[in-house]
DNA sequence: GTCTATACACAGATAGAC
DNA sequence: GTCTATCTGTGTATAGAC
C-alpha cells in the first residue's frame, strides 16, 4: 500500500467530516439547512486550522476568524455556542475519526508483521491527508477542559495498544524478538508525529510520505523482526534497498 | 554515562541561567541590583512554565503571573519590557543553553560511535534536567517574531547537521552502513522529542531518562551500525540485554 | 441566515506614591 | 524596587434589524 492507494479507499476530504459535525451537533446550532451548514463548517474549519496554524487558537479572535471567512460574526455564532464549543468539535471530530481509520486497518489482516506494516502506514497516511486536524488536535490540548483532555490521552494510549498487542502477538508467533513493546510502541508514535509536527522540514526537503513510511519501516523492523522474520522479508537485501522494496 | 554523571559535570540548575539572563538584558530592565535580579527572574520563569504548561502563553495574563509570582504588575515590569520580550527573552536564553551543550559533548570524543551515543545520551538529558526550557521553546515557538521564529528553525537545523557530520564520518570509516543520514537524524530528534512532550506518560510508567536512552541507543544503533562495529560493540548479546549495558 | 451595533469583561501597560 | 490605581485597547458574545 502507498499514499495514492490509501487515498483512494479513505474518504478523509473535507466535505464529508463537515457533515458528521452537522448531524453529531444537529440541536446546538442554529443553522437548519444542512446544505448551506457544511458548506459554512467548512469555511469555518480552513480558516480556524490556517489562522491557529501560525498564532494558535487561543491567540485566534472571533474577529480574524470572521475576516478570514468572509462571515459576521453574529454568523459564525450560528455554528456553534462559544469560541470553547468550536474547540471542542474539532478536536472530537479528529479524535472520531483517527479511531475510525485505525480500526479498520486493525482489522485488515492478522499476520503480525503485515498487521504492524498497515498500522504504521495507516497512520502516517491518515496524518498526511488530515494534517490539520493531526496538528490541531495536539497543539490545541492544552486548552481542553479536564474531561475533554482525558479523552486525548485515551486516544493515545488506545493507539499504543493496537502496536503492543501486535507486537506481542508477533513475539509469540515467534516473529518478534522480545522487547520492551509498550516503549517500542511510543518510539513508533514519535516518529509518527514528527512527520505531522514537523511537516515544514519534510516539504523543504522534498520527502514523500511513503519515502518516510518505508523508512520509519525500516528502522522498527530492524529492532524488532526475529531472524526468521528478516528470512521471510520480501526485500533480499537488507541495507538501502530495503527501504526503496516492501 | 548516566544521567547521574551528566548532572554533575552540567550546571544547568535555575540560578546560573538566571544571572545570565540578568547580565544579558541588563540595558533593557529597570533592576540593577543582581541579587534581587536573579532570586525574581527566577520566580517568574518557574511561574511562567507552570502556567504556561497548562494553558499556553497567550492565555497566561499578567495577572495570572502577577499573582503566581506574589509580585504586583508593577514589579514584573520592571523585569522586561512587555509581554513579547518575556517571551523572546525565555526562548532565546533556552536555545544558548542547549546550543552550548551539545557544542560541549561533540568535542568531547572522536570515535564517530562513541560520539553519537554520547550526543544523544547528551540531549535527552539535558532536556530532562531543563525540561521547561525545552518543553517552552517547542510549544510557544509559533507566538514568536518571525526573525526570532527563524532562529529556531535554524537550531533545529543546527542539531540535526551535527548528527549527520557524525553518521558521515562513521559511515567514512566503516561504522555505518550507507542510509539517508538527514533522515536518520530527524527519526533520532523525533524520539528525542517524545522524552519532553510527552513527559507525563512516562512518568506515569516509571521510565527513566537512562532507560529511555539506552532503549533509543539500541533503536539507532540497530538500524545503523555495520557489521564490523557490532563486533566492536561491548554488550555481547544483542538482545534486551544491550539495553541494560552500554 | 446573516448583518450591524453594542455590551461589558478583561487584557497589557504605565504613572506616581511610598 | 515595589506597590496601587488607572488608562485604553481588544476580547467574546448577543440583540435586534433585515
Amino acid at each position: 500500500m502507498n499514499y495514492r492507494e490509501f487515498q483512494k479507499t479513505m474518504n478523509s476530504s473535507g466535505e464529508a467530516i463537515c457533515k458528521e459535525v452537522f448531524l453529531e451537533n444537529q440541536d446546538a446550532i442554529r443553522i437548519k439547512k444542512e446544505k448551506t451548514a457544511v458548506k459554512n463548517f467548512k469555511k469555518i474549519f480552513d480558516a480556524v486550522f490556517q489562522i491557529t496554524y501560525e498564532k494558535g487558537f487561543q491567540a485566534m479572535s472571533m474577529r480574524d476568524l470572521s475576516s478570514k471567512t468572509a462571515m459576521s460574526m453574529g454568523a459564525l455564532y450560528g455554528y456553534f455556542k462559544s469560541k470553547e464549543e468550536l474547540l471542542a468539535i474539532i478536536q472530537k471530530q479528529g479524535r472520531t475519526m483517527i479511531q475510525r481509520v485505525l480500526e479498520t486497518f486493525f482489522h485488515e489482516s492478522d499476520d503480525p508483521v503485515t498487521r504492524l506494516r498497515h498500522l504504521i502506514k495507516a497512520h502516517l497516511f491518515l496524518s498526511e491527508a488530515a494534517r490539520p486536524w493531526f496538528y490541531f488536535t495536539f497543539m490545541e490540548a492544552r486548552n481542553l477542559s479536564p474531561a475533554a483532555l482525558e479523552s486525548v490521552i485515551s486516544l493515545e494510549e488506545y493507539t499504543e495498544d493496537i502496536l503492543v498487542t501486535i507486537l506481542e502477538q508477533g513475539e509469540a508467533q515467534g516473529l518478534f524478538i522480545q522487547r520492551d513493546h509498550r516503549l517500542t510502541a511510543s518510539i513508533i508514535k514519535s516518529m509518527q508525529q514528527d512527520w505531522y509536527l514537523k511537516r515544514w522540514k519534510y516539504t523543504k526537503r522534498d520527502i514523500s510520505v511513503d519515502y518516510y513510511a518505508d523508512y520509519v519501516l525500516e528502522v522498527i523492523e530492524r529492532f524488532c523482526l526475529s531472524p526468521e522474520a528478516i528470512e521471510r522479508r520480501t526485500s533480499p537485501e537488507p541495507g538501502q534497498a530495503g527501504i526503496i522494496a516492501s
